[in-house]
DNA sequence: ACAATTTGTCAATTATATTTTACTTTTCGT
DNA sequence: ACGAAAAGTAAAATATAATTGACAAATTGT
């Protein structure tokens, strides 16, 4: 289960993965793999990212 | 950082921290650990959480 | 078509979420 | 006041999130 509303809201900032993960201090790997769908992230990190792309957690991860 | 809003949704619906943890899942010391606020839950965790409360991530776990 | 950037993916390691057991302290009904 | 249930807390073990390094596949600009 792909988080394509990730994927989307990061497009339409126009960041890269690469950038993503930088202004929320992660691995390039891992916001790869959050929007790949095959883990889990912890909330925290959840908060971060929907920060970094102004939205909110239900606008990104709920389902 | 004690996240209240969980413990006053979990009241609201009169369960125990014991009754919330197998409805969910996990350990009733890994519901009173989030009650407490000294860690950062997965974000499938929330979800369950929140479903189980008949919340949503923004109302229990949004800043 | 070519080069550069971005994305997808894998294996091995590290950090940390979660479990289990166990004990103390509060809270609440009778 | 008493006992029972609920809540708070801690240490050690286990599961899994996240890192790092590396490389292939796909995308994008020129």
């Amino acid at each position: 289960m792909k988080n394509l509303r990730l994927k989307a809201a990061r497009a339409a900032k126009d960041m890269s993965q690469q950038q993503l993960s930088e202004a929320v201090g992660v691995s390039r790997q891992t916001i790869n793999a959050i929007e790949k769908g095959d883990y889990n992230p912890t909330i925290k990190l959840c908060i971060a990212i929907c920060k970094a792309l102004d939205r909110t957690l239900d606008e990104l991860f709920w389902e």
